[in-house]
DNA sequence: ATAGGGTTAG
């Protein structure tokens, strides 16, 4: 019932050790490589093209090398040859720091030099292109690739796949795939990532079955792949014909395809799969951890999350980022403050920065704990702002009451030219709809489609209708219901009823509950809140009948729950809850908060079906 | 040449 809280400190980040240069080699290091190459300056009989391959192949291509080093080389170097660019080249696409456009200078270069690019300058050069999304320089180079007859080349290829994926033109790559029969696994699996990755997750899913059709043994890589593609669809029905295929078919797996199937039964809901695959992975990483844990707060099971959170801490996972939106996630949740400005110290501690995911976690974390002004603290602070951190608080506001605030933030968003998106008007209306301002939130809602071109969904006009509910406009919420484009769900009736029952209007509340009842005939919300309305109407006659239907269909009342969080640890009240081993303490202190409350006057609302609410609440 | 995990919701 209650989880312990974190370490009562963040641990401190051990010092990570410095690489051991002095053990390497002289030639290892760039400053034995510079002693070298000096030499060889010095004597021009040392110039061969050996040497100089060597020397160039060394500090473009080693980890302790350094790229820009071997770009100057190659520049000085009379006579280079292809393979000389060609190393150069690799050793610029493997280097994150350095943009495409200098390995497109050092394949101009080449050029220049009046040499001919082969098979092995292509893939690394393309890699680079792809990797930053140049698509204008890469079909330069594919023409080249095409005029030199190296589009047949599998390897040229597959990068060609892949820069045309990553820049979204999945028509081109596709049909690149097609035209060529000498495809390999690289092939289908680059394929297969590029419509992942676009948001064509079934067409990634049945590519993949057309594969397993061909002569091909998947790999580890491939149903990694294929298992995040499945993830996205939702499916778990596909999830688990996946699985089976690869039991079936004993493919080899490793920590990332456990990992990929942890998510996929989390994000299609069957945590029990997800929690057993997690359990029996005898080789576990931070990304297996960080899956189950923002898996379990996925499916809003926040607690266990804290619960696992707590777990990786004891056997001494260090966290990262992800693992901190997940827990900044579940804090915010429930409302569990203490645990979340934890995360905050040990942010600070191993230095992660309150930006981007993770800015906008800790924002709404403290939106929902009920600290809006450090929320609003942090929003400020935040030097990168996209769509979500402006939702976020936007939300946070509208929760707090704080309509002006809310709306002057969305009309920052046109000047920070950030477009915003459905969900953002959600906090926009619902600033209005807490703050009584009807004919504003009427405004927003005709824009969402005008101005912005959104399809609103219901989701929206559920706003709308408790923005006119709340407001008293019963009538003509109804009469918006009625003209909705959409068909009215449970959602709708419900929130119509609750604006009936805050308003006492009997006659429209019976038929809001009639038309929730139709939606959903076993639940207990229209049940509860007709009978609550009519005993507030003082119609008994009704009520009982109300409760009698109620035991006819055995339909039960769910029992509200309260949570507080005290030391980093959250405790849950139930109705009648005998649960907590300080029960007799708590209960005589809510006694004695009942008797001064009563002493100044206050009368809880209560009602028959509530009556002992109180005593959690 | 190819692989896994994250943020906002009536």
């Amino acid at each position: 019932m209650a989880f312990s809280p974190p370490l009562t400190s963040p641990p401190s980040p051990e010092s990570s050790p410095t690489p051991q240069q002095k053990n390497l080699i002289p030639w290892q290091s760039m400053r034995g490589l510079k002693q070298i190459h000096s030499l060889v300056l010095r004597s021009p009989s040392l110039q061969t093209p050996l040497i100089l391959s060597k020397l160039l192949s060394f500090s473009a291509l080693n980890p302790h090398g350094d790229v820009s080093y071997a770009q100057l080389l190659l520049a000085h170097i009379e006579t280079p040859t292809t393979s000389m660019y060609n190393v150069v080249i690799r050793g610029l696409s493997l280097s994150r720091k350095i943009p495409a456009s200098s390995s497109m200078l050092a394949y101009q270069a080449l050029l220049r030099c009046s040499l001919c690019p082969n098979n092995f300058t292509f893939p690394s050069l393309i890699k680079a292109l792809a990797e930053c999304g140049s698509l204008w320089e890469g079909r330069l180079v594919h023409a080249h690739v095409v005029k030199l007859g190296f589009e047949s080349d599998c390897y040229v290829r597959n990068n060609l796949i892949r820069l045309y994926t990553v820049c979204g033109e999945m028509g081109i790559a596709h049909e690149l795939f097609d035209r060529f029969p000498e495809r390999d696994l690289v092939s289908w699996t680059t394929l297969i990532l590029g419509y992942s990755k676009t948001g064509r997750a079934e067409e990634a899913v049945s590519l993949f079955l057309e594969a397993t059709d061909e002569d091909l043994k998947p790999d580890a890589i491939i149903m990694a792949t294929v298992i995040s593609a499945c993830s996205k669809v939702g499916d778990l029905k596909l999830c688990r014909k996946l699985h089976n295929y690869i039991d079936a078919h004993n493919v080899e797996s490793d920590v990332v395809t456990g990992n990929a199937l942890v998510d996929m039964y989390a994000k299609c809901g069957d945590i029990e799969s997800a929690y057993s695959i997690f359990k029996e992975m005898n080789e576990k990483d931070v990304v297996s951890w960080n899956s189950m844990i923002s898996g379990l707060a996925q499916n809003g099971e926040f607690k266990e999350a804290l619960k696992l959170f707590r777990r990786m801490q004891c056997e001494g996972i260090e966290p990262d980022g992800m693992t901190l939106v997940a827990v900044l996630n579940s804090c915010a949740n429930l409302g569990s403050l203490e645990m979340g400005n934890w995360v905050r110290v040990y942010m600070d501690k191993v230095c992660i920065r309150a930006n981007g995911i993770i800015g906008n976690a800790l924002v709404d974390m403290y939106a929902k704990c009920g600290r809006i002004e450090q929320a609003m603290e942090l929003f400020n602070k935040m030097t990168k702002k996209d769509v979500y951190t402006y939702t976020t608080m936007i939300l946070g506001l509208a929760m707090h009451g704080q309509a002006k605030e809310a709306l002057d933030l969305f009309s920052e968003l046109s000047k920070a030219r950030i477009r915003p998106n459905s969900i953002t008007f959600i906090g926009v209306l619902s600033a209005c709809s807490h703050a009584g301002l009807v004919n504003i939130g009427l405004a927003h809602f005709h824009d969402i489609s005008r101005v912005y071109g959104i399809n609103p969904k219901i989701e929206h006009y559920g706003c709308v209708v408790d923005m006119l509910g709340r407001a008293g406009l019963l009538n003509e919420a109804q009469e918006f219901i009625d003209r909705m484009p959409i068909e009215p769900d449970a959602f709708i009736w419900g929130t119509l009823l609750g604006a009936c029952k805050i308003h006492g209007n009997v006659k429209l509340g019976e038929s809001a509950a009639k038309n929730l009842l139709k939606l959903q005939p076993n639940e207990d919300g229209a049940y509860v809140l007709m009978s609550n309305m009519y005993a507030s109407d003082n119609q008994k006659g009704d009520e009982r009948t109300m409760r009698k239907l109620m035991k006819v269909k055995k339909v039960k009342k769910t029992p509200g729950c309260s949570l507080i969080e005290v030391d980093g640890m959250v405790h849950e009240f139930r109705i009648r809850d005998k649960s907590h081993p300080r029960r007799r303490e708590i209960y005589m202190v809510v006694k004695e908060i009942d008797g001064h409350l009563r002493s100044e006057g206050y009368r809880p609302a209560m009602e028959i079906l509530e009556q002992e609410l109180c005593w959690h609440s």
